[in-house]
DNA sequence: TATATCCAAATTGTTAACAATTTGTTTGAC
DNA sequence: GTCAAACAAATTGTTAACAATTTGGATATA
């Protein structure tokens, strides 16, 4: 079947998709994955699964167990998710402020872009395309203000959507983020930063 | 040959086998990691050498490029190391007020060795052990007191370590490292966090 | 019934072979 | 001599088979 555009990186789209499906909860805290199966669902061999089983490990949605295949992860603490929002946020804004002044205008028509899709989602109201587009607006700044640090990101963002109720509030979240994005486009580096902070938490 | 205890996990031996040699500076920048070499040295075959260099690209030391392989990857600007240090500290700083209180007796005891251990590598001045000992110690509180947080901080203290000259004042390190650890014995949060907000840096 | 032991099924771990891609070199045309 | 195309070698990507481990259940025993 072969449903994946270039033949390389199965490893990426298969952890991609399967993130996703970890985002909008179709798997059970403590239900065992298993390789077969995803390999009979992406139409591969195991060996790609494992790569993105491993991969989804290291960003610590997965927890793994020699021998005994990987798990969906319990959930971060109260206090590890403080943890967690601090550093996201210490990255983002950095990102933030990096970003802004360089971006080109591409950028910006992304920008906005991924915002509109972002609103989509929120009308209809599709909470794993919420959390999905959400992710996809800050990591487009994070990307282009730092992919060394992206990696980084990934892990901490999902970890914290995961446990999000509050991004039920959809209005809230089109609000929150026509803001950030607005300051961006008005390269106001101490708006967009302010608007993050109010954001992410 | 077969020189690992467990016949699990090679991945997790080799990984760290093979981020040592990063650290102390046994791989060129941008110079190729060949998968055949490794399995050839580990005496195992490509699968579990992939799975560690996977490992260590998404910690963010190495950089992969699809059909291509992985290299050692850039390092930091210095204001992503500045990102990096401030993430680092708030993670351990969450990580040291959580161990001190519920640290057993056992704890303190592997602590204080750990120490030793530190000490010993930094009088014979071996860069290398002194970077494994300092980050086996900082280890040490963050898997006690975290373990769900545990990877996202060895992605960050791994690279903050490999641009590390500093590293290279041993006494310094000796003391600063003292400090915190009598300060976690006397069970003293304050001062253990004070000492350590001085050690990262 | 409760418990222990053994066996079979399911699952993960590892390997070697094969496919696809990249890289370097040689060849040939101009 | 320079450039381009073609070929060969090296390397990564994928797969299927095999080995080792875990899991669940059946059986036997107290």
């Amino acid at each position: 079947m072969k449903s994946f555009p270039q033949r390389q990186a199965y490893r990426e789209s298969i952890s991609n998709v399967i993130r996703r499906d970890l985002i909008s909860g179709k798997f059970k805290c403590d239900e065992p994955m298993r390789e077969q199966k995803l390999a009979a669902r992406f139409g591969t061999s195991r060996g790609p699964v494992r790569d993105a089983l491993m991969q989804l490990t290291q960003e610590g949605i997965l927890q793994y167990q020699p021998n005994k295949g990987v798990r969906v992860n319990s959930l971060l603490t109260d206090e590890e998710r403080d943890v967690v929002v601090a550093m996201r946020l210490e990255l983002e804004k950095y990102c933030l402020s990096k970003f802004i002044p360089i971006a080109s205008e591409d950028d910006l028509k992304n920008i906005s872009l991924l915002l509109e899709r972002l609103k989509h989602a929120c009308e209809v109201a599709s909470l794993p395309e919420v959390a999905e587009n959400d992710l996809a607006l800050h990591r487009y700044w994070v990307a282009q203000a730092s992919p060394h640090l992206e990696s980084t990101w990934i892990g901490l963002s999902v970890r914290m959507i995961m446990q999000y109720s509050r991004l039920e509030n959809y209005e809230q979240s089109i609000t929150e983020h026509s803001r950030i994005v607005n300051a961006i486009l008005n390269r106001d580096v101490e708006k967009a930063i302010y608007y993050l902070g109010e954001n992410i938490l």
